[in-house]
DNA sequence: CTAAGTCGGGAAAGCGATTTCCTACGGTAG
DNA sequence: CTACCGTAGGAAATCGCTTTCCCGACTTAG
């Protein structure tokens, strides 16, 4: 050491506290520091400790607070209580409307608890789904919502059922809006059911040539609700072939191409059936652009009722399942403070309402 | 103290370590302890530290590491660290697709940089905003996106305006996309240059008559592309009265309502301007539930071009934003790491281009 | 052959909270 | 008048992780 400053003896690892230089950042110490109490006076008066704080203290504190601007660190309370205020949320896709739905709905919920709700658009890939769980882990949130269809990839179920093992043990909850896969809380729309009673009631209607739009391969969603609707035709003696249940994505574009292939190998009248509004949607604007008349020459019918829905035209029949209310059931299970472990899983079934509208008219003999 | 226990004497305050009954949570410590390393080198290697390790060490860790599935704490990291991996996005209304497409944006960056998304719809709430970016303070989030107009109220802007400060100053950074009224880096969407393109556009395909759907008073972004689009008309001679500009909700509801007090008092033909794309929409629903021909009888046009414009018949003329690119492009400002400060605030402009579709088609005369 | 650097590793001081103990204190019961 | 108790406040131990220091062992010069 050349120099020899005025401070030098006291300087040993770690130093004490930094000159504050820009006072930047106020800590909880500043504030007990400046109203003149303790630390702990002053956690327990911005924490809301259960413990009583002398009402001139307590003042002090909260003066003191305000004067210097003091915002607490959530993420040192969460250290030291061992628990965050965080909600982590996994969609598919936020940009479509489905679940963007119920993604309100569980944000609305998630902000009356007070809690922060962390979200992440998936693309539907399962791998960064697991990746997000993992990060939520690691976050130490208090819960995750699943939203989305479980697929049929047995391996990255697996690992995402390990994963989530993983997480309820460090006290963590789930909740999945789907199907009943994870073993954990979930809150299922009856999709077969529900393509079922769709079915019923198209043939009611006069149907009888059917075409399905039926999704990805591997998507559970996707399949129950083309399993569902073949019943239902089934229960009318309605045979559907093979042959006339198109595989596709899962979304707008996804419908479109489906519905284009229809067109170039089908006979019509036929009514066709996406397994959901979205792809639904893009059969419609199909139909449109090649000039083909719904309900007139084809009739069309979705799933899930979205918002949306409300302004294409024609006005398209579906089955309507609450995704608002939905997510904020999801979010409520999440966020009950219950057991947290021991008991079964709850299955909360949601069963949707058959909703005919003018894009499945009965063709005119 | 009656009882003697084994263990006594080195009772003191705050004990040691927790007996780890139900071995749920693993820490560094086990790790480091496992590995039989320290505390120091599990951190570096575990928390990817610029100083080197022995391959040897680096090995023991890493397996010690997955053998007892550890997963770092964030929260304690962020504490030690003074720094956490978060962003928060803040938007009026999470399902409409304005936002959730510009919000996919953000989060797509957002996750290449391997950050957490912490999302909130405020239902355009200032108080619900000011409340969330105070949270994210308080989170110590290392930058905040906000998106949507800014108001008129005053007293809501400086409040955010004092809010964000606090927020830069404890080393976060923000970004808007909107209007730049809080002195942070923008994008900015050229309102009223768009929507002065587009009344001009209208007027060269003959359009004379205009109404405005012009949504909510207050609104920035409302007002200025109102006022573009009445500079647009200026330019080629036409006067738009005061009369036929008609406020209401910037939402599709709005849009409906204010369409049809159009058609309750208006003549025919007239051409309507709504000022966002979500209303348009809504006046389009309208124009179809009374029975109204578009563009036959009135001409819709709208702004924004939002992807599930596609799908809306007739085609919607209307003036598009590069949405997503936008959301990334907001990403990238508040994730740069340069400065940080000093600077002036970056404002980047995004200009629109006028789409003129079916909706706005010329009337037959 | 010794002086001066690297280099890898560990001990321990924080980070910004919470929370457990412990200790006065004023009051009431015996 | 003294013993006992509920209260309110403070000191200090953690929480889980990072990072600064310090140190011994090896290199590499001089």
């Amino acid at each position: 050491m050349l120099t020899t400053t005025a401070d030098d003896g006291a300087r040993r690892p770690g130093r004490r506290r930094r000159p504050r230089p820009d006072s930047a950042v106020v800590t909880l110490a500043d504030v007990a520091e400046r109203a003149g109490v303790s630390l702990a006076t002053a956690s327990r008066v911005m924490g809301g400790s259960t413990r009583v704080v002398g009402s001139d203290l307590r003042d002090a504190v909260h003066r003191a607070a305000t004067e210097l601007g003091y915002s607490a660190n959530l993420q040192a309370r969460a250290v030291a209580r061992g628990m965050s205020d965080t909600l982590g949320v996994v969609v598919h896709d936020i940009a479509d409307p489905y679940f963007s739905t119920i993604a309100a709905g569980v944000m609305d919920v998630a902000y009356a608890g007070s809690m922060v709700v962390s979200l992440t658009s998936t693309s539907a890939d399962t791998d960064r789904e697991l990746e997000y769980v993992a990060m939520m882990r690691a976050q130490r949130a208090r819960a995750v919502v699943l939203i989305g269809s479980r697929t049929d990839d047995q391996r990255a179920t697996d690992e995402l059922r390990t994963e989530l093992r993983a997480f309820t043990r460090s006290g963590g909850r789930v909740v999945c809006v789907g199907q009943d896969l994870l073993g954990v809380d979930t809150v299922m729309p009856q999709n077969a059911d529900g393509a079922r009673d769709l079915a019923r009631a198209l043939v009611s209607q006069g149907h009888r040539d059917f075409v399905v739009l039926a999704g990805p391969a591997g998507l559970r969603t996707a399949r129950d609700r083309v399993t569902g609707f073949r019943a239902g035709l089934a229960d009318r003696g309605i045979d559907l072939a093979d042959g006339d249940v198109i595989p596709g994505p899962f979304t707008r574009d996804g419908g479109y191409e489906a519905a284009s292939a229809v067109l170039a190998g089908r006979v019509r009248p036929v009514c066709l059936f996406a397994v959901n509004d979205v792809m639904a949607v893009g059969a419609l604007a199909c139909m449109r652009a090649a000039g083909v008349d719904v309900p007139c020459e084809v009739a069309v019918a979705g799933f899930d009722d979205i918002p949306t829905l409300q302004d294409v035209t024609p006005p398209l029949s579906t089955v309507a399942l609450p995704l608002f209310r939905m997510g904020e059931m999801a979010a409520r299970l999440a966020l009950r403070d219950d057991d947290g472990g021991g008991g079964e899983p709850r299955i909360v079934p949601i069963s949707g309402q058959v909703l005919l509208r003018q894009s499945s008219a009965a063709f005119r003999r």
